[in-house]
DNA sequence: CAATCAACCTGGGTGC
DNA sequence: TGCACCCAGGTTGATT
């Protein structure tokens, strides 16, 4: 599901209803999302913790407890993340509970159970700032920035835009609404694109991104936001799963290829090749 | 460095 | 209804 839009609507979502909660219970109802943890251990060093913040860090969900630790969220593919009050049902899915003083609960869904909650030292989140590339919806992400990114780089520019070492917080959604909007093709060379190219490719960044958090992220399926509700940009979307459609900028028909096993979509005459690749 | 593939999981959709 | 596929917002580690 989640892509930064989405994460970043959620922290959103979730900063008012948890900063200064106190945990005073855990309920695990799959012991696999907090990974290598035992769940009475979990339960042990949360109880009695107080959330003192929650942040973003690419698709990374970080809730900094009193003392300095903090829980590090990642919702991979159909995790969800929400306070209910504790009377509501849980539901199917829910794999992890926090329960906070006021009778709200922090809930972790995931019916592919792909998505991760762990308890980490504060060393341990600063580490994602060495794994991870820029923001690219920061300050100091500018176009030179992302001119001298891509230069060193001889590999496609798809597969590039989703890896989070290179740039944080790109799924394959907007991966490719990104490109449509910058008009270049997923098979470029990154290292092959003109400056102007460049400067259209983080214009559309930031531009695509932007919206998407406007929109409140997109929904096919199982996202939902710190409420419970769907998002909008999926009424948005120009080229994700429209294969066949027609572009909604020039009418042919839209396109997919294959990268790595991801589904690329693309319009096959707004996002032109180069005129010399294959 | 670049690319692919298998794992990790469950469910929805489609064609026969 | 059943069954056999293919598809899916992600990441990691092995392999070539």
């Amino acid at each position: 599901m989640p892509e930064l839009p989405e994460v970043e609507t959620i922290v959103n979502d979730l900063r008012p209803r948890l900063v200064g909660r106190t945990i005073q219970g855990v309920e695990v109802g799959w012991p696999g999302t907090i990974a290598a943890l035992e769940p009475a251990e979990l339960t042990r060093r949360l109880v009695g913790k107080r959330v003192v913040d929650i942040a973003r860090r690419g698709k990374n969900i970080i809730i900094w407890l009193f003392g300095g630790e903090a829980l590090l969220v990642h919702l991979r593919m159909s995790g969800r993340l929400g306070v209910a009050e504790s009377a509501e049902e849980p539901g199917r899915f829910q794999r992890i509970a926090l329960c906070l003083d006021n009778g709200t609960q922090l809930r972790f869904a995931d019916l592919r159970k792909f998505g991760r909650v762990r308890l980490v030292p504060a060393a341990e989140v600063a580490q994602l700032d060495v794994r991870l590339g820029p923001e690219p919806l920061g300050q100091d992400f500018t176009p030179e920035a992302l001119r001298g990114l891509l230069g060193a780089r001889r590999g496609h520019v798809k597969p590039l835009l989703l890896d989070q070492s290179f740039l944080a917080g790109l799924g394959n959604i907007y991966a490719d609404e990104t490109l449509f909007a910058a008009g270049i093709h997923p098979h470029r060379i990154a290292a092959s694109l003109t400056g102007e190219e460049v400067c259209r490719l983080h214009a559309a960044l930031r531009a695509v991104l932007g919206q998407g958090v406007a929109d409140r992220g997109t929904t096919f399926s199982d996202y939902r936001d710190g409420y419970g509700q769907p998002g909008a940009h999926q009424n948005q979307l120009m080229v994700y799963r429209r294969t066949g459609q027609p572009c909604r900028r020039c009418g042919a028909p839209i396109e997919r290829l294959r990268f790595g096993g991801r589904g690329t979509h693309f319009c096959p005459r707004c996002q032109l090749p180069a005129p010399e690749s294959s």
